[in-house]
DNA sequence: CCTGCTCTTTGACTTAGATCAAGGAGTATT
DNA sequence: AATACTCCTTGATCTAAGTCAAAGAGCAGG
């Protein structure tokens, strides 16, 4: 696949008119970033936004004292760092690839004077930007209104329906999972063994099976202790 | 103050030229809205977004058993619940008027009728979307990696940066401010116990003032423990 | 196969902050 | 001025989850 084939299908350039796609095309950078490279750091300069082709890239905030919090997985076809170029001039989080992946690199100013010629754009931008706002909402509901188990439970849940199988592989290992629970390895890891031994799920590595789909929904929705 | 008048001065419709104004103005319905009246709830269908024009209006999540977390306070001016129209189909956290306010509703499906064909309502979209994204981001930082008394000091300096000034009055009362930092009263009672024992500020009813700017400093970037 | 990795699990302990309970303190209502 | 509010503070516990420490499990390279 050509290079011009693999942006025309990403869903971003997609309906667009041929002068359209060309004149994005001629202003975008592909860029092939190996396993553990940092993409930028909060704070950065924001010099323009994501689309990732191919590979995965983990957007974290960090503490001084190394502690991580894990705000997205990207998954391929998403965009990123879109809100930092509309919005403050610096990269309000990190971004690292978690393998070896491929991301188009779109500049700053040649997309703006795009974006503004360009429903069809900033339509794309607004419905990336929505999802994001209700990604985050929903985080922070989990974050000050739930507890640990409770977040495992529905983030399980939500893996499977994703799938639409009671099987399911963890993405990540379970460190970074815990990251992006907002708690530590040592405590997912008690949650687990919590929903193992009353018979809810089975873990072998990062496989992981929903024996009782019903017990997870109560313990997501808080109704079981 | 004609209706016509107040609503042209909203930076929202500030740069439309007038056929997009009328476009717009004509759909859009000007509500009175009375203190404690909840706009919406999670889960409503998302029929439209608002502006608030004048009052006080605070969305925030619930869980089950009536804690809730205060996401944002919306000041006259800014928009609210555009997120929802554009992903989703239903609203994906509460709004409740603090007080007596006005605001604008938009109709959704008008609505998306008018932004797909002009790029200057777009960019208003995205604008504040990415503010939104960006205050989601800090909070969730603030949740994940900070404790009470950091969030707390980061609070107080943002309030005293905003007015320019070392004395400031709290906009709400000490339970929802706790709400918004992701506690509750009595943690944040006894947070601000702290702040005044060791002199660092003086508290009166809701008014404050910031006695030792350098070490509410060092508290919000977590060099003082 | 051993050695040294990283990732994970488990146990013992500590702690930030929530919960429960009891008063204040200010303000409005009668 | 007494009553009844709402809001706030303080104290005494309780608990979820973080920290510290150690050991197992799986793998990659020599």
């Amino acid at each position: 696949m050509t290079e011009h084939q693999q942006l025309r299908q990403l869903a971003f350039f997609k309906e667009l008119n041929d002068a359209e796609f060309e004149q994005l095309r001629s202003i975008v950078q592909v860029r092939h970033i190996s396993g553990g490279t940092v993409l930028f750091l909060q704070g950065d300069p924001a010099q323009g936004f994501y689309l990732l082709l191919s590979g995965r890239v983990r957007i974290y905030k960090a503490a001084p004292d190394g502690r991580e919090f894990t705000l997205h997985q990207i998954q391929p076809g998403q965009m990123f760092a879109e809100a930092a170029i509309f919005r403050g001039n610096t990269y309000p989080a990190n971004a690292i690839a978690e393998e070896d992946s491929e991301v188009v690199f779109v500049p700053k100013a040649e997309f703006l004077s795009v974006v503004t010629k360009s429903p069809q754009i900033s339509v794309k931008i607004i419905a990336s930007l929505s999802a994001w706002l209700r990604e985050f909402a929903e985080k922070l509901e989990n974050l000050s209104l739930r507890e640990v188990p409770q977040r495992l439970a529905a983030y399980l849940l939500k893996l499977s329906e994703g799938s639409g199988s009671s099987q399911l592989d963890l993405p990540t290992t379970k460190a970074k999972l815990a990251s992006e629970l907002g708690t530590i390895s040592e405590t997912l890891s008690r949650s687990l063994r919590k929903l193992i031994d009353s018979g809810v799920i089975s873990v072998d590595g990062n496989h992981i099976e929903i024996l009782d789909a019903e017990s997870l929904r109560e313990i997501a929705s808080g109704e079981k202790p």
